[in-house]
DNA sequence: CCAAAAGTGTTCGTTTTACACCCATGG
DNA sequence: CCATGGGTGTAAAACGAACACTTTTGG
């Protein structure tokens, strides 16, 4: 079947097509990259985002998630288009189309000693190296798609632990959308959706009262998406 | 240089890329969609979205910029990406990742002839016919993000034309979001945004008092834009 | 003169913003 | 006992939804 469709196509060209993974985590209330040093040609020694090629019978996205888990060990990471760089240009090595596709992972999670020894490092946004390619273009890319979502779903709980309090929370949006908020009018907005549960243990790590640990409540949180509420953070 | 670096990378799949256009016009309050009736093998005598292969040598953007000037004429159009569609088995006919990308048309500029020549036609929206492959699909996510879009920034404008009074484009605010706005409220909001230039012109054509005529202010808007002002509708 | 669409104004309730204030506790 | 961050309350301003009202003009 393949065979006798293909006929259809033969006359058309072919070219690599790869996918490169943004991934943030946060960390110490900062935005962090995890980026790769390249040990092999092309561009050995350059610092680049993790990505590889696709294969032929294999789905983009699963290409995505095949890098992360190699790299960090880590499953079921949460994952999101970006856009696709496909310049005739963009790799002078040959012909290769990119989806990036960014990835929001708890930092606390990954393995570390994995990633260092497959070359992977956490660096603070602000402080990048210059990357390989486009690969920058494509951090500020992804950066600005996080935020526009981050503004109307809560999807920054996927780079929170489990258990995790306001104040960290809030300091969280502070570091995605690079402003101070109000931390009185930050906590009525997110308790006023309903979707934070409260534990009843306290994280005293940053004061002396205490603050309440908060597990994300999923379940309401997709019944209310379902009936349409809205969810505008800001 | 390229022989010599493709090397690298001789071992790594290739594969067809195409790009599908998702293609928006606004007419008699009622938006459109520019499909097309297959006249050749695979999926012979379906519909489909207008779309085409990307050469080895062109830029993935450019190829849906070439596919919609041949049909319909018009060069200069608003185009932005949708998604990749890189499911393995999407296209049983061979290894096939799309890039969709949605152009927003002045469904008044195009080349009717033409267009009808190559056998592509406009469809309302809620009457399409069946799509092949993943195409469907490709129309409600582009749909999607065009709604995401004109939520927030003044999209609209590229489906009118040049001149336009407020309560057409209040018209296709309402195609675009499926429901009813108050024509005082809107009007102030839009006009809050000081983005439009009014004409000493009027439409007459819908009603004895007539409409003024706007024009949108491109310059103006992109000022405030990069001032950070926040351009919210509803 | 009147129907009908264009355009303006007013009201009222909600949300946002800024900020004052109370609470809990380890050093 | 007090400095510090956690957490609550509140008043003023801004905003949005609903709707009444005025304007214009061809038939």
């Amino acid at each position: 079947m393949i065979n006798n469709q293909e006929s259809y196509y033969t006359d058309v060209d072919k070219m690599h097509v790869a996918t490169d993974c943004i991934v943030f985590g946060f960390h110490q209330d900062e935005l962090k990259l995890l980026i790769f040093n390249r040990r092999v040609q092309p561009h050995k020694g350059g610092w680049s985002l993790i990505g590889s090629f696709v294969k032929l019978n294999e789905d983009v996205d699963h290409a995505a998630k095949r890098v992360l888990r190699d790299i960090t060990g880590l499953d079921n990471v949460f994952f999101e288009q970006s856009r696709t760089y496909g310049n005739a240009e963009r790799d002078m090595g040959a012909r290769c189309v990119s989806v990036a596709q960014f990835a929001l992972i708890r930092i606390d999670e990954y393995d570390e000693e994995l990633t260092e020894m497959r070359g992977a490092f956490w660096y603070r946004l602000e402080e990048l190296p210059e990357l390989v390619l486009d690969h920058y273009q494509m951090v500020i890319d992804a950066l600005d798609i996080l935020r526009r979502k981050a503004k109307h779903q809560p999807i920054g709980f996927e780079l929170l632990p489990e258990k995790f309090t306001i104040p960290q929370l809030q300091s969280l949006y502070e570091a995605i959308f690079q402003r101070k908020l109000d931390p009185g009018n930050f906590r009525k907005k997110i308790l006023s959706f309903k979707i934070l549960n409260r534990l009843n243990e306290k994280d005293r790590s940053s004061s002396k009262r205490g603050a309440f640990y908060y597990t994300f409540d999923h379940d309401t949180y997709e019944k209310l998406l379902k009936s349409g509420y809205n969810f505008d953070f800001l």
